[in-house]
DNA sequence: TGTACATCAGTGAACGCGCGTTCACTGATGTAC
DNA sequence: TGTACATCAGTGAACGCGCGTTCACTGATGTAC
């Protein structure tokens, strides 16, 4: 019963996944706000109005395609993770492999990180189901501080007086057993990593930087310094 | 003849300026892809067609937009440099403040900053005039760096061996007179600066950061301290 | 100062296009007896 | 195993909308003599 489905379920698989394939393709082509029900549906050979025996409208269509980009860009770095781990890399190292993977995937799927971190779609709020898919990144990162202060321990110099209520929140809410001062570092080089990553993508390093993987790799090294993990 | 224009001279002055106006009442309601020429026309009681005595077309008045955002947001950062130089402040002080005075930009025009620094507008691309107005917030912190170095220098640990000849070219492009191992660091904190920014302004500090203000302070001191001015 | 002409802002209609969504329908697949 | 009915994917037409851009035009402003 769960694992033969007939064949009215399996094709509904197919055709939902073969949806969501197209719309990333024309979001490539167009970006998220002319992504269009019509040409997705035109695309596959279908009738516009079919699409609607699968989505229930435009914005649920992207939606899911938020999700699945949150989805895939999370297992990217807890896989990266997971290769630095078994390979008995130290946390800066671990550190600086899921940098990267976050980098290689924005690289290689650029529209859809284009959907998740660049400027809000006009019209649309994400729904609630994005959050938990939004914060794979942060949580393999949040990992590996976790085991590196379990380890050697992490070195930051302590919190200016008004920061110190906020990372106490901050660490409660999603970081639960970092010292605060920790987390209110790691928040902030996740928006710098998101920031070199945006940059290089959204065409800011045009005539400015030109080597960028090396650049990258030098600025991930110094985000892992910030938030505690220096070289050697 | 070149004080007192014509009657026509002068309201074309002025419907120019009424149109770029109307837009980015318009950018702020629909985003960028969705700018419309006849829109803006309606709100100001033109006929569409009439807009084309002003901008030939739609992407021209984008461009416009766009030298215009980039012109307010670096004369936001010089003023900032410019107080904060008057008043005496140290180089790390006047960073802080030109930090300061971006993100305060960005939440009070933040359309046009995401028009600027967001994902790119499909169909979209930037012609050479924006060159020159997109780079007065990093000249601002050029020339902030520049007087530091000159005073007390500015001490950052040597770079890695596959960084140092893009390090060299970009230093001779346009940080001419700084180490290279600044000016490696000031385009890594830039981008990083834009991240913050950015992640706030697009939502993604939602269920995660709640006291901004003190958290971006907090993060322009660590930027800082990341290009050399560390405090006190 | 007055006249003839050139310039140009703004009009209104049109072209050709694409969009999201609804709805009554057909016909194939699945289910209960 | 066979029949009757329910479910549901996909169709095709339609609604009502908005878009960028072109074009021939009118009428006011500016310029040269």
């Amino acid at each position: 019963m769960s694992t033969v489905r007939g064949a009215r379920e399996r094709a509904r698989v197919e055709v939902t996944a073969a949806i969501k394939d197209e719309a990333r393709r024309s979001l490539a082509a167009e970006g998220a706000a002319k992504l269009s029900l019509r040409a997705v549906a035109r695309e596959l050979g279908m009738v516009s109005s079919a699409l609607y025996r699968y989505f229930p409208s435009r914005n649920d269509l992207l939606t899911a395609l938020i999700i699945d980009a949150y989805d895939s860009l999370g297992a990217a770095a807890e896989d990266a993770d997971r290769t630095a781990l078994a390979a008995g890399a130290p946390p800066r190292a671990r550190w600086i492999a899921v940098c990267e993977a976050v980098r290689a995937w924005a690289l290689a799927h650029p529209h859809e990180y284009a959907l998740v971190y660049g400027s809000p779609v006009p019209g649309y709020s994400a729904p609630q189901d994005t959050i938990g898919p939004a914060s794979r990144v942060a949580n393999t990162l949040i990992g590996i501080l976790r085991s590196a202060y379990a380890g050697h321990g992490l070195a930051l110099p302590p919190l200016p007086a008004g920061l110190r209520r906020e990372a106490g929140r901050m660490t409660s809410d999603f970081a639960e057993g970092l010292p605060p001062e920790v987390t209110a570092a790691l928040v902030a080089a996740w928006a710098q990593l998101v920031g070199l990553v945006s940059l290089e993508l959204f065409g800011q390093y045009e005539r400015v930087v030109e080597e960028r993987a090396a650049f990258f790799a030098h600025a991930a090294g110094q985000l892992a310094h910030g938030v505690g993990l220096p070289a050697a």
